[in-house]
DNA sequence: AATAACTTGCACAGCAGTGTGCAATTTATT
DNA sequence: AATAAATTGCACACTGCTGTGCAAGTTATT
C-alpha cells in the first residue's frame, strides 16, 4: 500500500482560516476578552468550524500576538535615522499604519495571562525606542529629566493613545500620532510642526528609505 | 404596640462596609473584573458577608465610582488660576494624589457595562479641563494645532498613564506627572522644568489655594 | 462522479462566577 | 445577661463560556 497521497488544504479552508485570524484581530482589539463564538460568527463561520483550524482559544491569540511581533520586529529594523528625533517620529508613523496590531497589543496587554508573550512579542520594538532614546539623551536632542526606561514607558502610552484613541479617519491622523510621541519626549508642539515641516517624507506611504526593501519573504 | 425602636448599625459593620469599598477599590484597579469573592476575602470577609452590605456587583462599583466622582469634582472646583498652564498643572497635581481612583475610573471605563457611569462621573473634571485649554489656546499659551476635544482626550491619556503608570514611590513621581501632562499640552520639557521651578506650591501637599479650605462636609 | 475535506448543529461535560435561602454561630450593644 | 445584628458555611439554581464527540450535510478537488 502507498501513502494516500497527502493532499494539501482546500482553498475555502484557507480562506476561512486567514478570516478567523482578522475577525479576531478586530473583535479583540474591541474586547480582549471576546469570546470564540463572536469571533467565529463575525468569521462567518460556527463555532465548531473554528475549533477546525485552531486547537483552543490561546493559540488562537498566540497566532496573532506572533503576526503583530513580526510586522513590529519590520518596522524596529527599518528605521535607521541618525537623529534621534526623526527616528522616534519614523518609527510611529510607521506603526500608526498598524493600529489595528497595535491595539491587539494593547488590549492583550492588560490581561495578565498573554502580558509574558505580548512581553516578548513587543522586546524587539522596545529595545529599539530605548536605544533610539538613550541616543536623544546623549544628543541633548530629547529630553533628560527623566531615566530612559521611565520615559520609553511613557512614550510607548502616548503612542499608543494618539494611534488607537483618535480617530484614523481625521485627516491629519498620521500627523498628530507623530507629534504626540515627539511631545512627551520633550519638545515643544512648534518644535514638532517644524520638524514634520523639513522632513514631510516621514508622513508619506512611499516608505522611501536608503535601504530597496524589496524582499519580503526569504 | 410602639414602633420596635430602629437601633443604627452595628459599629463593626459600618467598618467592615468601608473595608469592602477600599479592598474593592484596590482590587478593581488591579483587575477591572476581580470577582466578588477575591473583594470580600481581601476585605477579610466572606463572600456571603458581602452581599449583607451590596445588592450586588453593580451596586459595588457604581458606589465605588460615585466616590471617586465627588473626589475629582472637588479637585476640579478647587482649581481657578487664570493661566492655563499653571491650572493644567495644578489640576494634575492634585489628582496625582487620588490615584488609586483614577486607576479605578481608567480601569472600569474599559468595561462598555460602566461606561456611560464612569462618563457622568468623570464629566465635571472633563468640562474643566476642557474650559482650561480652551483658555490656552485662546491665550496661545497651549498648543493650537489639535482641536480642543482631541487635546482633552490626549492630555487625559497622558495624566492616565503618568499617574497610573509610573511608580508613585519615586522621589518625582508627581513632578514627572505634573510636566508629563504639560508636555501633551505642548509645552517643551525644559519649559515644564521651568514652570514647575517658578510654582513650587503646585507640588506641595498643603494645598494652599486662595480659598480657606477648611470644611469638607456642610 | 467519486472522494476527501470541510462545515454545521446538537448534545454533553466542565468550569467559574453570580445571587439567594437558611440554620448555626459569633459579636456588639443595651 | 439578654437581644438583635452580623457573619459564616453550605446548598442550590442559574448564566455564560470553553472544548469535545458525532452524525449529517455541503463543497472543493481529482
Amino acid at each position: 500500500m502507498t501513502t494516500p497521497a497527502p493532499r494539501r488544504p482546500r482553498q475555502d479552508a484557507v480562506d476561512n482560516r486567514a478570516g478567523i485570524l482578522t475577525a479576531a484581530t478586530t473583535a479583540i482589539a474591541h474586547d480582549p476578552q471576546a469570546s470564540i463564538d463572536t469571533i467565529a460568527r463575525n468569521a462567518g463561520l460556527s463555532r465548531r468550524a473554528l475549533y477546525g483550524h485552531f486547537a483552543d482559544r490561546n493559540a488562537l491569540v498566540t497566532e496573532i500576538i506572533d503576526a503583530g511581533a513580526e510586522r513590529f520586529n519590520r518596522i524596529a529594523l527599518s528605521v535607521t535615522d541618525a537623529d534621534a528625533q526623526l527616528a522616534l517620529a519614523r518609527l510611529t508613523s510607521l506603526l500608526w499604519q498598524e493600529a489595528a496590531h497595535v491595539q491587539v497589543a494593547a488590549s492583550i496587554a492588560l490581561d495578565d495571562a498573554h502580558l509574558a508573550s505580548t512581553g516578548k512579542a513587543l522586546a524587539p520594538l522596545r529595545a529599539a525606542v530605548a536605544a533610539v532614546l538613550q541616543r536623544g539623551q546623549d544628543n541633548n536632542t530629547l529630553r533628560t529629566d527623566v531615566d530612559v526606561a521611565t520615559l520609553a514607558r511613557l512614550v510607548e502610552e502616548a503612542a499608543r493613545a494618539a494611534i488607537t484613541r483618535v480617530d484614523a479617519a481625521l485627516p491629519d491622523a498620521r500627523s498628530l500620532a507623530v507629534r504626540t510621541t515627539l511631545s512627551m519626549a520633550g519638545l515643544s508642539w512648534r518644535e514638532t510642526v517644524a520638524l514634520l515641516e523639513q522632513h514631510p517624507e516621514i508622513l508619506g506611504d512611499p516608505a522611501a528609505d536608503a535601504a530597496p526593501a524589496t524582499d519580503v519573504e526569504r
